[in-house]
DNA sequence: CAGGTCCGCCAC
DNA sequence: AAACGTGGCGGACCTG
């Protein structure tokens, strides 16, 4: 120890042609905002965290390489201290120091690193990069530590040979350790600091731009380390799967699969491919599945549909659609093919889940921010298993737990409403959430022109209020009457006539929640005019009617055609070019007007594009009107969720999975689970409720073994939460 | 044959 | 002129 501990593990790195001398770390004082990297073993599976062998870290001023065992002293002499902690990439250095001070029972230790990320000290250069792309162009790729320091800092760190080897620093005294470990892993810890500084500028000053608090970090950058933590847990975590359950799942499956390929064979044999040599249907070897000939099925399909007259779906390339969602479920009762078709398809989707689950744990993936602020997840995306289907049911409880399944009730209507609150100073959609009111019962009884009590004992209630659903959830989406026919026909199988949506649309928007008309109406001509620099009125002066602006789009989209695809008249072409040149006083765009270009990435393409922010202070820029309207509500909700995973997490809390608004979470089994209960839906409803000020939030839940949607609450006579059991189980 | 693209479908 | 947005993934087909 003792040798350690002089000056012989120092050096020098260069970045960018500057020196930077580093020392091993004696118990210095550093200053309150330090960099951090940590080193490891190499990374074996999603499991396990890997083991700590190196620490480095800087301050812009000081740096240096340090021990793991004097991990807990490090953070506990600055952390104490209000110090921020800067990493890049928290999801991977987080959890290795967390594990290390548990194994070392560095309690303090770990106590103080837990507490810097809840109060916001704990910061992450890669998400900070991510927030940052969003804000400017709506782009969510997650930069390296090397690719971002090369775009901010235009410093180009080179992989090493030790970046794969720091496995070999657990043996070995450090003062025989080949000094390049040591440059390595400081150069990383230097250049993180340099990047923090120049992000948080540049992040300080589009947050002031547009005029979003910062109350969450810049862009949200503190909801989004605590939701990279906590996802990280999520995927270490796992999930148990019913192998045998799965099994059988299967078999049922297969057998209905190969039967219905039995019968599409003897109506239209070459819809299967054929092995010439064997003669047999060809299998594809991954699937197990026949191989279709798409082509072949598209001339049945479309022969079928010529004989009835009727008009087949195309796709964005002019085939004939094979969509049985959206077109051929529809017409099922046409042909047996087509219901054939339509029974395989739902079938082989079905089975599609089932590779992904055979395995008898699972840990899925997690990204922390995509371009709404929501998550996504993969291998397998476990937020994409079918709903109503019983392959949700393979998913159960590990021996000795119970799964706990909780989930938000009309999360986007609560964002929603809070959000139209901010903007106007009112929201009727506020007023029935504050008084405690069924959104949707609510919306249901004004459609039928009766009262909310009256409502509740009508005979026709249920369907009534899944009707309202369609409205509440469509409209504020931004869905047009044919969409909303659509959607509600799809998703909730009611029948609804344009005239009828037009007429609901205009009575929830104007009547029902007067706000929602504010909230949806579009101010392209606002969008325009910041983006030419000229007042709002003189584009008005030039430009009247709202389908000038229309033509304009259309125009600079190198896309000068009406919708039924007649082109517009050259004249009428040319004079749009000349009034936008003569309106234009942004001088970077002159050029792009004169020489009317169009091409992908002009400027010009962008005109009618602009940002949108949350309530929390996160920016997306560079969208179109629906996602501007989509945003506020559902990136609002996505950031609630997110601090309702860390604080749950925080509490100790096993959670398993995470699915926008649900959280599955493991729970030691009990004989009830009435206050664990209250506990976790404490947590869930008040992470959410500081950013939908003075609107109650509440979760629905239920105790099961199994993953299901059927679950719900199930009391005892003395009123205790207990597990629900699937009717047909028993 | 690898890789990219299009299409379709699952979730919220 | 009308507008739902995200994401992951599997299968077919095309391309070099």
């Amino acid at each position: 120890m003792r040798q350690l501990i002089n000056t012989q593990i120092a050096g020098t790195v260069e970045l960018n042609e500057t020196s930077f001398s580093w020392y091993l770390w004696n118990g210095e004082l550093l200053g309150d905002c330090i960099a951090i990297d940590t080193e490891t073993t190499l990374i074996e599976d999603r499991r396990r965290v890997p083991e700590l062998c190196l620490i480095s870290v800087s301050d812009g001023q000081r740096h240096f390489v340090v021990q793991p065992c004097r991990l807990a002293e490090l953070l506990e002499l600055h952390l104490s201290n209000g110090t921020h902690l800067i990493c890049h990439n928290i999801a991977f250095d987080f959890p290795v120091m967390d594990k290390y001070l548990t194994v070392c029972k560095e309690a303090e230790a770990r106590n103080l690193l837990w507490t810097a990320v809840d109060e916001n000290r704990v910061h992450d250069t890669m998400l900070l990069a991510v927030l940052i792309s969003l804000a400017q162009n709506d782009c969510d790729l997650r930069p390296s530590l090397e690719s971002a320091c090369d775009e901010h800092l235009g410093v180009v760190l080179e992989k090493d040979e030790y970046r794969l080897r720091f496995n070999e620093l657990k043996d070995t005294a450090w003062s025989d350790v080949d000094v390049g470990f040591f440059q390595y892993a400081v150069k990383d810890a230097i250049a993180t600091w340099f990047l923090f500084a120049v992000l948080t500028h540049m992040a300080n000053e589009i947050c002031q731009k547009h005029g979003v608090t910062d109350e969450f970090g810049f862009l949200t950058e503190s909801i989004q380390v605590k939701a990279a933590i906590g996802l990280d847990r999520i995927t270490r975590n796992g999930m148990s799967i019913d192998l045998d359950r799965l099994k059988r799942l299967r078999a049922d499956l297969e057998s209905g699969v190969s039967n219905l390929v039995e019968e599409i064979h003897t109506i239209a044999p070459d819809v299967w491919r054929i092995v010439t040599k064997t003669g047999d249907v060809a299998i594809n070897a991954r699937t197990g599945l026949p191989r279709v000939n798409q082509k072949a099925l598209r001339s049945y399909l479309l022969g079928i549909a010529e004989r009835h007259r009727l008009d087949v779906l195309r796709t964005g390339k002019g085939e004939v659609s094979l969509s049985t969602k959206t077109f051929w479920g529809q017409h099922r009762n046409l042909d047996p093919l087509i219901d054939l078709y339509c029974e395989y398809s739902g079938k082989t989707k079905l089975r599609s889940f089932f590779a992904g689950l055979n395995h008898s744990r699972i840990h899925p993936k997690y990204e922390t921010i995509k371009r709404t602020g929501r998550t996504s997840c993969s291998q397998p995306n476990i937020q994409q298993l079918p709903a109503g289907s019983p392959i949700r049911e393979v998913v159960v409880a590990s021996p000795g737990k119970v799964l706990f399944i909780i989930d938000y009730s009309c999360i986007e209507l609560r964002t929603l409403a809070s959000e139209c609150h901010r903007l106007f100073g009112h929201s009727c959609l506020r007023k029935v959430l504050v008084e405690g009111k069924d959104p949707h019962s609510y919306t249901a009884a004004m459609f039928a022109d009766i009262s909310l009590d009256e409502f509740e004992k009508h005979s026709d209630r249920k369907q009534l209020r899944q009707h309202a659903k369609v409205f509440n959830f469509g409209i504020p989406a931004g869905f047009g009457p044919r969409s909303l026919v659509d959607f509600a026909k799809l998703e909730y199988g009611v029948d609804l006539t344009v005239e009828g949506a037009e007429r609901f649309i205009r009575k929830l928007t104007h009547d029902v929640y007067p706000e929602l008309r504010i909230y949806l109406s579009e101010d392209t001509m606002s969008i325009l005019a910041t983006k030419l620099l000229v007042a709002p009125l003189e584009l008005q002066a030039t430009w009247p009617e709202p389908y000038h602006l229309g033509m304009l789009q259309k125009i600079i989209q190198g896309n000068p055609y009406r919708a039924d695809g007649t082109p517009y008249r050259q004249t009428t072409v040319d004079r749009m070019w000349l009034e936008l040149h003569s309106l234009c006083r942004n001088p970077d765009l002159l050029d792009h007007i004169t020489s009317r270009n169009t091409a992908a990435g002009s400027p010009l393409r962008y005109l009618f594009e602009s940002s949108v922010s949350t309530a929390t202070g996160r920016i997306r820029g560079g969208v179109r009107f629906t996602q501007s309207k989509n945003t506020p509500f559902q990136g609002l909700a996505a950031d609630g969720c997110k601090l309702a995973l860390w604080n749950l997490t925080k509490a100790g809390y096993r959670v398993i999975a995470f699915i926008h608004d649900e959280f599955v979470i493991e729970l030691p089994e009990a004989d009830h689970y009435t206050e664990v209960a209250a506990d976790i839906n404490r947590i869930c409803c008040e992470s959410m409720e500081q950013f939908v000020p003075g609107i109650p939030v509440t979760c629905e839940y239920a105790v099961t073994r199994r993953w299901s949607k059927k679950a719900e609450a199930v009391y005892d006579d003395a009123g205790r939460l207990l597990e629900w059991t699937s009717p047909n189980q028993k």
